[in-house]
RNA sequence: GGACAGGUGGCCGAGUGGCUUAAGGCGCACGCCUGGAAAGCGUGUGGUGGGGCAACUCACUCGCGGGUUCGAAUCCCGCCCUGUCCGCCA
């Protein structure tokens, strides 16, 4: 049986169980196997200088995990043939004093030594999920300077007379800011009348086109989703402070649908004839954008609460790269059919997210505020969140399980692809004509 | 939120301190039988980690985490989840 080996299978995350529950991790072979490869990865992120220390640190505490265990099993052993000795004895009518007091002398050991196999645990599981994950070999190595356009479509208008959406959309009626502040705070919207059908039809039309043209599964999820959730798709532990949490329970806002949709098939074991298969679902999202102070702050640009169509794909390894495409297409398809001009870019690996192995960002011309607009994000994953989670599929009868591959994708989130509608299709007289595609779901052809 | 009742291997289901290193059944895989199939018979049947790194072997795994004990699916404590009833409620 060949494990297939992908360049992020060779970054063998493996903390899938510390998440929540009983055994203790999985195996931190990349600590063994692949540490060059490890760094390289850092390296093309430009965080080598992070990690370096911890890549090192990884390596020693995998070595004195090992050791330990094999200390623990040791003792472990003994006590089981020594259990079985007093049984036989007692059995038997022999004195086994002797026997119970080595057994006592026995356990103690192994709680000792249980005490510092979980301390060498701890700090190693921890150094895992702090790890972003290794992109593949055709993302550009360096920083945001390095992102690279690979395809674009549509003619973007010219910026002259064109007003920002928020202006035409205060002005219209179907955005009110203000009062979104006054009962929320900045960054909380409020959509009203044909603004608020609006909300309504593109979510319609993106599941609808999902659903039918593109063979997903129609899904409905929580939107407030517990700890092990957030850390299966990597949200945890490492960005908590950009998150949304319940006061008194461990609970959190999901910042985007991947999180339970991801999660769905946490700790199973799937049948490769169900690969690859795809989900999608409409959910709010939730963002504190502690780090993103003061920018774009006008308009739809960045709130803390939108609405999002989400894609999410599980595969092979082997589909892998095939359906990152595939994904990919299923948004781009979206604003073809809106006609609103994109580009597709290839971030490079200092810009490509956490938890992600190869991204696309889908940006929208929007010439009101004369900036594209990230819409869409479709990433892959690779095994990354797969182990996290414990996600595995069974090749076939009586093969060990092996890791998944997850993808997701925006299709499409709503504020960005609302500011383009209303800046595109703006008119002279300052009305918006409604795309064709979205008029029976509006009902009407001009805001 | 309160009171009961439960959580055992892919599924059903035994099992209240040591020949259970989880009985039995179903399902599944392989084999026998058959012209072929069913039935029948036989064999096997998970996951994780450690070592060899192949055969094999050791440890862990009966919701999760602690505790008692020479030894825990079994006893004790905490937590989670499910079901039923009550309360509350869109």
């Amino acid at each position: 049986m060949t494990k297939p080996r992908t360049s992020s299978g060779l970054l063998a995350l493996c903390f899938s169980s510390l998440i929540a529950h009983r055994s203790p991790m999985h195996h931190p072979r990349i600590f063994r196997d692949n540490v060059d490869s490890l760094r390289d990865a850092m390296r093309r992120r430009r965080k080598l200088d992070e990690f370096a220390p911890l890549i090192d640190r990884g390596v020693a505490l995998d070595l004195e995990r090992r050791s330990v265990i094999q200390a623990v099993e040791e003792r472990k052993a003994a006590r089981n043939a020594n259990s079985q000795e007093v049984a036989r004895r007692k059995k038997a009518g022999e004195p086994a004093a002797e026997l119970m007091a080595a057994g006592r002398q026995l356990g103690e050991e192994i709680q000792r030594l249980e005490g510092e196999l979980a301390a060498a645990e701890a700090e190693l599981n921890g150094i895992l999920l702090g790890m972003p994950n290794v992109t593949l070999a055709d993302v550009p190595a360096g920083g945001e300077e390095a992102n690279t356009v690979v395809r674009s479509w549509g003619m973007p208008r010219p910026a002259a007379g064109v007003k920002p959406h928020w202006e035409i959309g205060e002005a219209l009626g179907i955005l009110d800011l203000q009062r979104g502040a006054k009962i929320s705070g900045s960054g909380f919207v409020v959509f009203r009348g044909l603004g608020a059908r609006l909300t309504r039809a593109l979510m319609n039309f993106f599941i609808d086109t999902h659903v039918r043209e593109h063979g997903y599964e129609e899904t409905w999820v929580p939107v407030v989703v517990n700890r092990a959730s957030m850390i299966g798709t990597s949200q945890l532990p490492k960005f908590e402070e950009d998150m949304y949490a319940l006061r008194d329970e461990d609970l959190f806002l999901i910042p985007t649908a991947e999180v339970p949709v991801t999660n769905l098939y946490r700790d199973e074991i799937l049948d490769a004839g169900s690969l690859p298969r795809g989900f999608v679902a409409y959910t709010p999202c939730f963002r504190r954008e502690a780090g993103a102070a003061g920018k774009d702050t006008r308009g739809l640009l960045r709130v803390h609460e939108f609405d999002k169509v989400e894609m999410v794909r599980y595969c092979t390894p082997e589909q892998g790269d095939e359906e990152h495409e595939r994904l990919t297409r299923h948004a781009e398809i979206l604003l073809e059919r809106l006609g609103l001009p994109y580009r597709r870019v290839l971030l490079a690996a200092g810009d490509t997210g956490f938890g992600a192995a190869r991204c696309y960002d889908l940006e929208c011309w929007a010439p009101g505020v004369e900036k594209w607009l990230e819409v869409s994000s479709c990433s892959t994953f690779t095994d990354f969140q797969a182990r996290r989670a414990n996600i595995r599929y069974r090749p076939a009868t009586g093969d060990k399980p092996l890791f998944i591959h997850t993808l997701n994708g925006s299709g499409l989130a709503f504020p960005r692809v609302i500011a383009c509608l209303l800046e595109h299709y703006q008119q002279p007289d300052g009305h918006v004509t409604v795309p064709e595609v979205l008029r029976p779901y509006l009902g009407v052809e001009v805001l």
